[in-house]
RNA sequence: GCGCCCGUAGCUCAGCUGGAUAGAGCGUCUGACUACGAAUCAGAAGGUCGUAGGUUCGAAUCCUGCCGGGCGUACCA
């Protein structure tokens, strides 16, 4: 539909921009509500109208037989107050939809694009909050590379910062563990730091003293060559394992792993302190609070000071961050060393070193930079770009993407749920935020076991005679269907309450529901390659036969028909409209809308049972045509497809 | 205080840069499985779109005030 609208616009402009005045721009092409009024509406004749003080339907009159007629367009007609609806020739459009199934008429505009997601701290188990992260950032990932941009995955790791400095210390402190004793720990590490972290966060509060001691572990983990900065590393590294598991269970993955400690052992924050300053983007408090501290000015709150170094010379957390920003853009004129981390299906996770390697793949140099994180660091986020904007380039701040989503939070009925104990105050509130210092939250893994355990139980009351390894299969898949959906449905400013019965729901508008649909579709392509003989490659056929003769349908079908052809033919507007909005709930919509509209379809109109043989062959092309769009949407989603289930 | 965000059906949420009669899911009530798989479908009930103004051919959508809620605003990350 993008291609034919594109084609119409053109078109119509050329025939009108003689005789009135009228920006191609403004020539959009919306839907009429309903199909009786026509497919295509243009509504240029209410600005037009006003422009050239006229009553907008004399206009739309008037300029009908100008424009017709038009190529793919059956009728034109005014409608309403001043509507010009399209009335398409169906037969052709639709079989130039089945023609093009497959293809994408979209197209790359960006030079190469970095994604930066997940980013959590090494120092514990993933939980519901970055599986959000996640999904966002993985599903625009998916979508811009069926655009066809070229597109870099980063997920950026603090294994130099305080929350992993809290976890050793906890270990070599608290625990007094050696080294060697952590690694013989059996137990899930993750949940082991989990707990751990939670009980260190405590403990220093009620023991203010120890902070000297954690400060010490903090300082000699950003040194390296000593047992505190031995135990960081195999902490971080063995959590970012966890945290890579936990992701690849839902299909996310990544390309490269930039850390901080290689950051600062490769000094690319000197070197961006020496541009920030000689470029004046940052100046010395001489004073008032902030003296002695370097400090960075917003444009557009030029009273406020932020803090970049802080006047014992150690540079903040947003300062790491610029560096990281410049470096992205190719424009640090610095480079990590690169070493593989983990291999899987013969793909291998990057990481970043301070040491010289063999290998040098290349990262980074990217044209358009999004930073997948939550809308609290929205400030933080501003000031990275107005870095790049003090440094003058401004192209590139321009392209620093901060995408943005609201967190997700826990109700006190799911705190109470997962055997928190809660304040009577806690009580009254709508929502709890996740707090990995208080040990309070929904673990991701603990989740999507959940999520499997009860698929596998459905599965084994529809499926009792799959293989065990099929059904383990089959459950998995609809458990990262059902949570990757969860995930995609709300608006990036909903905040999430999160709620057990609503996360583990396998019915209504959920991932299963769309994996059903296409299961349905799949299930009757088996029976008639079962019963008939009609194998896949039989529909290649029916798509090159002259003709489609749409009026052997009944009346009520080609409605119906129409409805969903025409509701199909949408898909890659939305994934544009949400690529540009970064809103994948319009995809996730899209998607349901669209399953719901085959659902109805499925139910009134037999394929199997069909006697007429040309209603039959319109019947699966039709259902051929919505698995195409279907199958599309779910892969740029993530959900998975079972075969059966 | 200042900045940003949110208030739409009993509950959870859609509603794109203003467009034709405000939509889903859940829940409630009525129906539909000797099957193209009921993880589904059909139907019913349910809304002064927080509130008061303004802008215009047209406002849930844009602007302003007010009420209610959230987040941010660290020499933390």
């Amino acid at each position: 539909m993008l291609e034919f609208k594109d084609y119409l616009r053109e078109k119509i402009h050329k025939l009108l921009e003689k005789k009135y005045p009228i920006d191609i721009m403004e020539l959009e092409i919306s839907y009429t509500p309903q199909q009786k009024m026509g497919d295509l509406a243009l509504t240029f004749p209410f600005q037009l109208a006003k422009k050239l003080k006229k009553e907008p339907r004399k206009l739309a009159l008037e300029i009908i037989p100008l424009i017709s007629p038009l190529e793919g367009v059956e009728r034109i007609e005014a409608a309403g107050p001043g509507y010009i609806n399209l009335f398409l020739e169906r037969e052709k459009f639709f079989s130039s939809q089945l023609r093009s199934t497959g293809k994408t008429s979209l197209s790359p505009e960006e030079e190469k694009i970095i994604i930066e997601h997940t980013n959590i701290n090494p120092n514990k188990a993933a939980h519901i909050g970055h599986l959000r992260n996640a999904c966002l950032g993985d599903t625009l990932g998916r979508c811009l590379k069926y655009k066809g941009e070229n597109v870099e995955i980063q997920n950026y790791i603090d294994d130099t910062g305080v929350q992993v400095a809290d976890v050793a210390f906890g270990f070599m402190e608290l625990e007094k563990k050696t080294l060697s004793q952590i690694k013989e720990i059996k137990e899930k590490f993750d949940y082991y730091c989990w707990d751990l972290y939670a009980r260190v966060s405590s403990y220093l509060e009620s023991n203010p003293q120890a902070e000297t001691r954690k400060s010490e572990i903090l300082k000699k983990i950003e040194q390296g060559e000593n047992p505190e900065h031995e135990t960081a590393n195999h902490i971080s590294r063995r959590i970012i394992k966890a945290h890579l598991k936990t992701m690849g269970r839902i299909g996310v993955d990544y390309d490269f792993l930039p850390c901080e400690s290689s950051v600062l052992h490769l000094k690319f924050w000197e070197k961006a302190f020496s541009l920030l300053k000689e470029k004046k983007a940052i100046s010395l408090a001489k004073d008032g609070v902030n003296k002695g501290c370097w400090v960075m000015y917003l444009e557009d709150e030029p009273e406020k000071e932020k803090i970049i170094v802080r006047s014992d010379g150690i540079v903040t957390y947003v300062g790491k961050d610029i560096a990281y920003q410049l470096w992205k853009f190719g424009l640090l004129e610095e480079d990590f060393y690169y070493e593989p981390f983990i291999k899987e299906d013969g793909k291998i996770v990057w990481i970043s070193t301070a040491t010289p390697q063999k290998e040098s793949p290349s990262f980074g140099k990217g044209s358009k930079v999004y930073n997948v994180i939550d809308r609290r660091q929205a400030y933080l986020q501003k000031i990275v770009v107005q870095g790049l904007k003090s440094l003058k380039y401004l192209s590139q701040a321009e392209k620093s993407i901060h995408f943005s989503y609201e967190m997700v939070a826990l109700s006190p009925k799911s705190l109470k749920e997962l055997g928190f104990s809660i304040t009577e105050e806690e009580e009254k509130k709508d929502f709890l935020e996740v707090s990995g210092r208080k040990g309070l939250g929904v673990k991701a893994d603990d989740l999507l076991d959940m999520l499997e355990k009860k698929a596998l139980a459905e599965v084994e009351k529809r499926n009792p005679e799959l293989s065990e390894n099929l059904k383990k299969e089959t459950a998995h898949k609809i458990a990262t269907g059902a949570l990757r959906y969860f995930m995609l449905k709300f608006a990036l400013n909903s905040l999430i309450v999160f709620d057990f019965e609503e996360a583990l729901s396998f019915e209504g508008e959920t991932g299963p529901y769309l994996q059903y649909t296409v299961v349905r579709i799949n299930s009757i392509f088996r029976k008639l390659a079962e019963r008939e003989g009609f194998e896949e490659k039989d529909i290649k056929p029916l798509l090159s036969s002259k003709e489609i003769p749409l009026q052997k349908l009944s009346e009520s079908e080609q409605v119906d028909f129409w409805d969903l052809v025409l509701y199909a033919s949408k898909f890659e507007e939305e994934v544009l409209h949400s690529i540009r909005s970064l809103e994948f709930s319009h995809l996730a919509k899209f998607s349901f809308n669209l399953s719901q509209k085959f659902n109805a379809y499925y139910h009134l109109y037999s394929i199997l049972a069909e006697e007429n043989k040309e209603i039959k062959s319109i019947r699966i092309l039709t259902i051929h045509y919505i698995r195409e769009v279907l199958k599309r949407a779910l892969s740029l989603m993530g959900i998975p497809q079972p075969e059966l289930m």
